[in-house]
DNA sequence: TTGTAGGCGTTATCAG
DNA sequence: CTGATAACGCCTACAA
């Protein structure tokens, strides 16, 4: 940089501000600048950079890779992050929570106070990742998305998951559904926690009946859902209620679209029609769910957009050296398609 | 740093050597220093380690985020070199190739001449990503991962595509097929390509016939993949060969498994039981391949295992301060399951 | 196993 | 819009 600056008859100052961008420089001086590094061979050194800024510029995005990584949720929400941190001199670090050594925080925190990041945004969707409380104690600047912590002052930014679940419960109920069973996500997943919650609390509500069987648990497969609806059905898919709590459903709502997928499956192999004998509801509106035989009615999560919005609100935070606060919940709306239709006269 | 040193009666190296890990220092001393440094709410700077050492110790990987982030192929892949990194110092920091600045490979170099990476793992499947030769001009640290570019000294690590696309096609000759029809992926994937390739040479070697339309396009979808096999039956499914150009296969092979997934919808669709009818073959071995109605005979690619090497082989390079050399080439295995079998009369 | 001396390439600060 | 100087906190290399 020296040998530049004094090439130019600047100083090395005006060569940063050059190569740091923000600062003005007179164009003409600039031009100057970025020919004698061309001639010179010289690079800017970032490392320098960083180490005199004490800023690494990078924004860490951890979460539980072996669950995550992979999918069609994280792949979106990973877009939508990119694409902000694309208009901005950070880069993206990926870290693993799955890790050991994670489980307290301890770790994610330390990435912080080496300056390895800048900070963190977490995608840590299970209810035993309870080192949000860690993070937060510690000042890092983060925010947790695809879940609202409970009862924390903690910087997040989900989807409204109970509302997603009200929806498609309100719409099966609107076309004269009384008895509709669901098919749960792993307990461990807060959000499947959520959207488990909302669908007992409308049955509730509206006085339906929903013995135990009516929850089967899966852990958002095709297999699992496939699995659950053959529990929904042990007895038999024709089943006249003789008892209220044997009742047989004529509408399952699962907690996510893989689930349906499989939910379906498993009704055609019963000899059931969708939506003819039954309906179906997913949750996710994954791709695939609008190009099948039946299309599956489902809720539409702006998964992408949650990705843009934390990563907007952490890269802002930290150019105004503070830390992200605030809660946002992003809508959620309802697809209708082929799986769902009125209720008709039981068999 | 000084001030755990004094208090510890040592000399900064000495701090140094027990952050910096590696060094050997006396175990007492150690304790001694860790003991002052948590008193003094001291915490050792990546920045100044990464200045000072000229190392980042970040390792880039390049790739196609529209494309590739969100599938379970980049996933598996991910986790994979995830599981070497984590053995080391070295974290993962994530590059998007879609992006237009990267086109000529200048923007990727530039993210190790300045220093902001020690080295890339490159996944770049596209026949049009021509930078390869750029970085290898600029001597960059780099492993291109999934594909072994042509021609060049490049050191990459990448599957046998075209001995799975042969184990599929002599499976299903040893079962008696003579007429094999293939689905393949997208021009523009140089992976596709090669699988491509090895099916057209396979016919040309066993003197089987390969009319036109027996090359059906597709990319890598299940919609695109049950389109394929419509056009593959286009006259109807049960066709007597009358001109050797009309004759109707009675096997299909699809470059992928989601294709070989719609292929066995079209096939439900047009009435042909598989495998009895028509026996179907796909490639990558996806989980959902395993628990079919009718389960997929496919290939089983060891992607996490690529993930692996090629981030070994490149940390290793990185420590002996040289670049990474040679291709590996990943066998690949023939996974035969329910939906092929035996050829047998026309009908 | 530990110490010494010097330097890495940028930015901060404040002034002009 | 540009400049002068002093950090920044660690590592390298060599020595003991």
């Amino acid at each position: 940089m020296e040998d530049v600056a004094r090439e130019c008859g600047v100083t090395k100052k005006t060569v940063s501000r050059v190569f740091a961008g923000g600062a003005a420089v007179k164009p003409s001086t600039r031009e100057k600048i970025l020919e004698a590094a061309r001639r010179l061979n010289y690079e800017y050194n970032t490392l320098a950079q960083s180490f005199s800024s004490k800023r690494s510029r990078f924004i860490g995005v951890a979460t539980a890779f072996q669950q995550l990584v992979g999918t069609s949720y994280f792949g979106e929400l990973f877009r939508g992050i990119a694409s902000v941190l694309n208009e901005t001199e950070m880069d993206l670090s990926l870290f693993d929570t799955d890790t050991d050594s994670f489980s307290d925080g301890e770790k994610l925190a330390k990435l912080y106070r080496r300056r390895r990041v800048d900070g963190l945004l977490v995608v840590a969707p299970h209810t035993y990742d309870r080192f949000l409380g860690t993070l937060e104690r510690l000042h890092v600047p983060m925010i947790v998305v695809g879940v609202q912590p409970a009862g924390k002052d903690i910087c997040s930014v989900s989807l409204d998951d109970a509302k997603g679940i009200r929806l498609l419960c309100e719409h099966l109920y609107g076309l004269g559904h009384r008895n509709m069973a669901f098919v749960a996500g792993p307990d461990f997943v807060t959000t499947s926690e959520q959207r488990k919650q909302a669908y007992v609390q409308f049955c509730r509500d509206k006085g339906l009946e929903c013995p135990a069987h009516y929850i089967q648990p899966g852990s958002f497969s095709i297999q699992t859902g496939r699995e659950a609806v053959r529990r929904h059905f042990a007895d038999g898919p024709r089943r006249v209620p003789r008892q209220r709590s044997h009742a047989c459903p004529t509408a399952i709502v699962a907690a996510n679209d893989l689930m349906a997928l499989g939910a379906m499956d498993a009704a055609r192999e019963l000899g059931l029609r969708v939506p003819e004998d039954l309906s179906i509801a997913g949750f996710d509106n994954l791709p695939v769910g609008g190009e099948l035989p039946a299309t599956l009615t489902t809720i539409h999560t702006p998964v992408m957009e949650m990705g843009r919005q934390s990563a907007a609100i952490l890269v802002n935070a930290l150019q105004q050296s503070r830390l992200p606060a605030g809660s946002t919940v992003l809508d959620v709306s309802l697809v209708t398609r082929a799986s769902t239709a009125k209720v008709r006269a039981r068999l």
